[in-house]
DNA sequence: GCGCTGAGTATAGAAAAGTAAACTTAGGTT
DNA sequence: AACCTAAGTTTACTTTTCTATACTCAGCGC
């Protein structure tokens, strides 16, 4: 019997089936990040873009569905705002990462990372990450919080302390 | 000067900006599991589900998608089909997780993990990884190939083997 | 051979996203 | 004062995706 087969044993209810999906985390980091550009963005943003010509230029991204996600980042607290001034011309918005943005990393590495190995040129990826001063390649991996590498295999989910059913119709 | 404009340099070009990304890993990705339901199918697929009742029923998600997804997974070579039979049924199709699949893994626990940090319930998350057997709490780290475990902002990007200008026009 | 069940398919309408191009705004240059 | 530019906003239109519901299909029990 597993963890969510003991949750409600006897009651006839499927924890797994029957719980209240709309408090998953999972879900509620794609309600953010789900849409379309916005991971592009945040990938610019990472390899160093931070103008919305920018954005513009190296994505083709229409400018008012920018506008909107830019602002977006924004109100989450994902990007923030500074101001940057080029000789000759007013100040205008830049777009810099945040640490709540930069917590974001592990999950896009991890995009990366299953692109890079199953979706990937003969000839090797487009752009790869290392680590800065080391120099080696970085990858997303998943570790116990006693240090050990674990595979996935060896991940189970069991139900955490907000764990709900699914309000009765 | 870094990476991207060391690339180019004199050229008047800028890699960072005039870059060809339709070779992104990132976006690659996203062409599979950016779509909407695909990385709760997977949710469900790892939290235990294998039915297509099972999806529909926790899911509430719409049956022809459902089977879209299910298709273009098993197409993908993300999950596998197998049968099942229940007495007095006919066997029916069932749905595992392969090995590619498990690969995305590490980028699911990255987008769980900051949507438990920045998005639980006051509570705490709905559902809880952690190590099998062991019993620890598992996370998403970035780690590089000699072991130190890396923070994000110690992750540089450069261009790599496929690096691509956009074709002129 | 008839109904039941799980696993789909078909179809039509609604919503969201994408595209293209014109318009606005606010400061700095001339 | 008129002009230029980056960063948007607005509008109108097309395309894609999502949703809801009805319908089909294939075996099993009766």
């Amino acid at each position: 019997m597993d963890a969510w087969t003991e949750v409600l044993e006897g009651t006839g209810m499927n924890a797994r089936l029957d719980r209240d999906t709309s408090n998953c985390s999972i879900a509620r980091t794609l309600e953010i990040v789900g849409e379309k550009w916005t991971i592009l963005i945040l990938r610019e943003v990472w390899y160093g873009s931070s103008r919305f010509s920018d954005f513009e230029r190296v994505l083709g991204c229409p400018r008012n569905l920018l506008a909107t996600r830019l602002r977006m980042l924004v109100e989450e607290g994902i990007l923030a705002t500074e101001t940057y001034k080029e000789p000759g011309s007013r100040s205008r918005p830049k777009y810099v990462i945040t640490r709540k943005g930069m917590d974001l990393v592990p999950a896009v590495m991890g995009l990366l990372q299953w692109g890079d190995r199953y979706r990937a040129d003969p000839e090797g990826p487009a752009v790869l990450a290392r680590h800065r001063g080391c120099g080696a390649p970085v990858d997303a991996q998943i570790r116990c919080e006693r240090g050990h590498p674990v595979q996935a295999e060896d991940v189970e989910s069991v139900p955490g302390p907000a764990f709900r059913m699914k309000p009765a119709e």
